[in-house]
DNA sequence: CTTTCGAATTATAATAATTACAATCAAATA
DNA sequence: TATTTGATTGTAATTATTATAATTCGAAAG
């Protein structure tokens, strides 16, 4: 865990950014969250935590930099938030998502999948990929199992939808 | 053309919903920009000069419903904007798109190409897909062959994403 | 060690997108 | 015709995000 601190601040380094306390923990919380899909607001409040005078704005401008340099990408499940979600370490591409239509869960799914596609639209389109979003909206194998064993009990979602 | 508001008519109807005329005229704008990725906002304006006195809160409303039926698709760019897809004809799920970085055109690819990486998903996740998302970023062929033309030009290839 | 300078941060204000609200209107029914 | 129901309107409210201006911090120079 230690080491992609340093790894991150060389990064931050690299192009003449510190890392400054405030971003040393908006990173620490990111990495101690590894496995959420937090957003903007949900990091501040945790970083507030750790650090209490922090203010929101700065926690954009932190999750901005960093998705600048590729620590994190930024994506939007359509609930009106974007969230931040920390890039593998030395994964070369961002990872895909399944979206569960019922409990709200998001998983993740390190495989690349998209090598043999990517060749097609690339031939095809002429089209240079740098980047790419794929997201599957269904039902999540918990859900699925619920299901099938008890009708339907209202599930609450993960994500409070407004 | 006619035929195809005639049966978002009938799918409305099947659902004890009405065909108002503000509905229709903001199918009809839908329908006549097809190739473009509209915004709320967009469709606002370009309906308003069928009829002024729709308002804002309905087209909302009527984007809303339409993306219930699946006549059309919300999606989003992470420009902070939702864009409205309409869905081709007799579409079984919703198409993919190419973002170019530097011009920012969006171009569509309406082939499946996810048949096998779907399969797997669902067979190696246990996830029950409904509807997928899938979007590229990278350079189209337009830019490409600019970029070649006047190579040092700009050496700057910065995405900004406001 | 002190001064200086620029980047970073803060609180707050502003903007932009979207949704909620309350009154009005229109079609459908009795 | 009177009543009910659903749709629309303009506006207000809410939410997410970005810009601003003053202040603070930290490294480098003296």
């Amino acid at each position: 865990m230690e080491h992609r601190i340093e790894k991150i601040k060389k990064q931050l380094q690299s192009q003449s950014y510190k890392l400054t306390p405030q971003r040393e923990a908006t990173v620490l919380v990111l990495l101690e969250h590894e496995e959420d899909h937090l957003s903007a607001e949900d990091v501040y409040l945790l970083v507030k935590e750790k650090a209490p005078e922090i203010g929101l704005a700065t926690v954009y401008r932190t999750l901005e930099l960093l998705n600048e340099l590729e620590v994190v990408d930024k994506i939007n499940f359509g609930d009106g938030v974007s969230r931040y979600d920390l890039r593998k370490e030395g994964a070369n591409h961002f990872h895909h998502h399944l979206v569960c239509m019922e409990c709200g869960a998001v998983d993740e799914i390190q495989e690349d999948l998209l090598g043999d596609v990517e060749s097609i639209v690339e031939r095809d389109f002429q089209f240079k990929i740098k980047d790419h979003r794929l997201t599957f909206h269904g039902v999540c194998h918990r859900c699925q199992t619920e299901d099938t064993a008890a009708a339907s009990e209202t599930e609450e979602t993960e994500y409070s939808s407004k």
